[in-house]
DNA sequence: GCCAACGTTGGC
DNA sequence: GCCAACGTTGGC
């Protein structure tokens, strides 16, 4: 079992988007870095837990829990001209680029802001946390996990 | 809206 | 393979 922290703007697609799906599950489409693809395709196993985190927004921060609902698979956006994440470069007998499914489980009633997220010494070290990361998903410790969970309300 | 920090692209 | 130019992310 791993823990993931996953950031979406929820101007996008916010964490009530995602409940409001179908079977409150949806793929995690658009991801076009290698960084975070080599996660979700080599990584991600059914039933990883994530924090779900809103960027580009006031305050950004954690909003709250989905699970991993199904391993990584061609991110079939990448091949639809039409979609703004449309890549010619991925081949559909070569993807270039992969998604997972993701299932809501929770929204915190409180969110977490990164503010309040930075002023916990207990993890300081966390990759969300680290200057200039741009991640837009990142792994986290069990450590961290609870202690950003202790956090909640 | 600004801009620092990255990542990617493409000429050479 | 280097690196300048460019695009993107995302906090502020």
């Amino acid at each position: 079992m791993q823990y993931w922290l996953m950031k979406s703007e929820p101007l996008t697609f916010g964490i009530d988007d995602l409940k409001a799906m179908p079977n409150k599950t949806d793929h995690w489409d658009g991801v076009r870095n290698y960084q975070a693809r080599n996660m979700m395709r080599d990584d991600m196993q059914k039933g990883d837990l994530i924090f779900f985190y809103h960027s580009n927004c006031k305050p950004p921060g954690i909003v709250g829990i989905a699970e991993v609902a199904k391993t990584s698979y061609p991110d079939h956006t990448a091949f639809d001209p039409e979609s703004k994440y449309y890549d010619p470069k991925s081949d559909p007998d070569k993807p270039r680029w992969f998604m997972v499914n993701v299932k809501y489980k929770k929204k915190f009633k409180n969110m977490i802001s990164l503010q309040t997220l930075r002023e916990n010494p207990l993890i300081e070290n966390m990759v969300l946390l680290r200057p200039g990361n741009r991640l837009s998903i990142t792994p986290v410790s069990e450590t961290e996990w609870k202690t950003i969970l202790a956090m909640t309300d």
